[in-house]
DNA sequence: GCCGTTTTCGGCCCGACTGTTTTCAGTCG
């Protein structure tokens, strides 16, 4: 049977894409065709980012791989001996010639295949470690086009690599959790299964998946965990608990329960930390305890008398009983909602039905893989009111970036696709690219012409924290400006925000009347939690955009919606929740929210 | 490796910045 199979052990798209990844890192180290190179990172984005299942598409229907521009002959065909065999011949020959560790110096910053080349052949370094020791011994400035500054840069890189590491990008933890639950689910008989810890609080990140389960025989689950295909470690095995490493390096642990105990250790195991900390606090002021195992009365009864549980099946109970409404995941981070349940003033998040359009994506003028008919149906399929086009300016040259006449053409061209389609309105827009002293790549004249602009920095990320800020604040006094797209500039995992005086940039978006993104793109999720709620708070509205490069990527919006949430948003903070008459008032600024 | 109104070979988005250079290689996006 398909499904069995699937579960087995059929390839997800991330994985298949990482090697597909890693094989162009290797090429590049050897100094291969720059070409093949580029095209296996093509490939690796293109199935990173399919909407079905690549590995199964390439034995049971190739052509619909076949269709996607980008997809050849060789990659079907590499795709499917991964399919079938679990491995690649190519990919396998390739890690014996380089020492694997030598992909982890790819991650650092400004250290790219030809210097990773140089210090292996040269000095022999292949890890991290190595590197960093030559770079204090100050032997890597011998080498040619190195010099002090260089080693200084090697240094902070592998400082700040450090911080980053052992975290992994919540659309990982969630497609990793997914899969190990549905694999569970058929597997075994499970009565009720449940993802906890940071998967549930949507975390942008997520340190380890934690799985609870309850079911007839534990023993029964616990091996169907370890025994999972993509286990590469059993750390421990017992007879309620079970922790493994999966193959991408991620931890993921199981516990089994009574069904007695289930919301209660949902609760325990969902946190925060400090979420618990305080809720546990207030339990003991009101004369209860909590543990994973249930809620107790401490004071009934004699001192010999076990204390009496209370609540334990349902978070709900939980919640209740400690006279708090119930608190969603997303705000479980002590920072203010247990105060707030308390008076049942929580905020009525934003749900992803609240959207009623996408202000951000890219076609095929620019760097998209799309055209406009098919995003805008896309949006139609999404269920949306409006979309904006809103392609890179001509600064981005490697997105061959809109100048003006390509963007006059492509406003024609919107009205024309616009005639065509009535179930959608398409608005007219750009991303333009914020210059290094804050002016905006295109005339002020064309930009005039447009629905909405969105304006964000693509460069020069090294400036001081004074000069970045003032770039971008000029940026939005221009009052074309609309949005300021992702606007610390980070990448989750990868690298760090630009320094940037965020609360100056929202007081002055606010004052512009100037909207901040949240980025959804599961890499970026920039605004952050923490700063839309600071946005929120200080009065500046928000877009939720998903930066859509390609048809699949309008789903990544629900991580947009995911961030909101943990920053406290309700859907009137967010632009595009309005109906298009009143979003189309907050673009032309003649208001702003009730604000 | 992929692609094709330049179509089965011969091309393949390119400009800015940095640190090392004295004319440029490497990295980034």
């Amino acid at each position: 049977m398909r499904v069995a199979g699937a579960v087995a052990g059929l390839m997800e798209n991330r994985d298949l894409a990482r090697i597909f990844s890693e094989i162009a890192d290797i090429l590049e180290i050897q100094e291969g065709n720059p070409f093949r190179i580029r095209s296996f990172r093509r490939a690796a984005q293109i199935i990173r980012d399919l909407s079905f299942n690549g590995a199964h598409a390439s034995q049971e229907e190739p052509e619909k791989l076949r269709s996607i521009s980008g997809i050849g002959e060789g990659t079907i065909s590499k795709i499917r001996e991964i399919a079938e065999t679990g491995r690649s011949q190519e990919f396998e020959d390739l890690k014996r010639e380089i020492p694997p560790s030598l992909l982890t110096l790819l991650e650092l910053q400004n250290l790219g295949p030809k210097k990773i080349r140089l210090l292996w052949k040269t000095l022999n370094i292949s890890t991290i470690d190595e590197l960093e020791k030559a770079a204090r011994e100050e032997q890597v400035r011998s080498l040619p086009g190195m010099g002090g500054k260089s080693e200084a840069k090697i240094l902070k890189a592998i400082e700040a690599h450090r911080l980053l590491q052992g975290r992994f990008r919540l659309d990982d933890g969630i497609e990793v959790c997914q899969g190990l639950m549905d694999y569970l689910r058929l597997k075994v008989k499970v009565k009720r299964i449940a993802a906890a810890g940071s998967v549930r609080r949507r975390r942008e990140t997520v340190g380890d998946i934690d799985i609870l389960v309850t079911c007839e025989s534990s023993a029964e689950v616990i091996d169907a965990f370890t025994g999972y295909s993509d286990v590469k470690e059993v750390l421990a095995k017992g007879d309620t608990k079970a922790s493994v490493v999966l193959s991408r390096g991620l931890q993921a642990d199981l516990r089994v329960l009574e069904d007695e105990s289930f919301g209660a250790s949902l609760q325990y195991f969902t946190g925060s930390q400090a979420h618990n900390v305080a809720l546990r606090e207030r339990a003991k002021r009101m004369g209860y305890k909590i543990s994973e195992y249930g809620l107790f009365r401490l004071d009934n009864g004699g001192e010999k008398d076990p204390p009496e549980k209370v609540a334990g099946e349902s978070e709900e109970d939980i919640y209740r009983l400690l006279k708090l409404s119930l608190i969603p995941p997303e705000l479980r981070e002590n920072r203010g909602e247990i105060q707030k349940a308390e008076t049942g003033r929580l905020p009525d998040l934003i749900k992803l039905g609240d959207i009623r359009g996408d202000l951000h994506m890219h076609t095929k003028a620019t760097d998209g893989r799309n055209t406009i008919q098919e995003m805008a149906a896309a949006g139609i399929q999404a269920g949306y009111q409006y979309i904006a086009i809103t392609d890179h300016s001509k600064a981005l040259a490697m997105a061959r970036g809109l100048d003006e006449k390509r963007l006059l053409d492509q406003i024609e061209e919107i009205d024309r696709v616009a005639s065509q389609i009535s179930e959608i309105h398409i608005l007219k827009g750009i991303e333009v690219d914020i210059l290094s002293e804050g002016e905006l790549d295109l005339s002020d004249e064309v930009l005039s012409r447009l629905d909405v602009v969105i304006a964000s920095v693509h460069s020069r990320f090294n400036l001081s924290r004074k000069e970045m800020t003032l770039r971008i604040c000029r940026a939005l006094e221009n009052p074309n400006v609309n949005i300021l797209a992702h606007p610390t500039g980070r990448l989750l995992t990868r690298r760090a925000p630009y320094p940037v005086d965020l609360e100056q940039v929202i007081k002055t978006a606010r004052e512009n009347r100037v909207c901040l993104e949240i980025n959804a793109y599961p890499a970026r999720l920039d605004l952050s939690d923490v700063h839309c709620r600071m946005a929120c708070d200080q009065g500046a509205l928000i877009s939720i955009n998903s930066d859509s490069h390609n048809l699949q990527m309008l789903r990544y919006i629900e991580y947009g919606v995911f961030t909101a949430r943990r920053g406290w948003l309700e859907a009137k903070d967010v632009i595009n929740t309005f109906p298009l008459e009143e979003l189309t008032r907050v673009l032309k600024k003649e208001e702003y929210g009730e604000r």
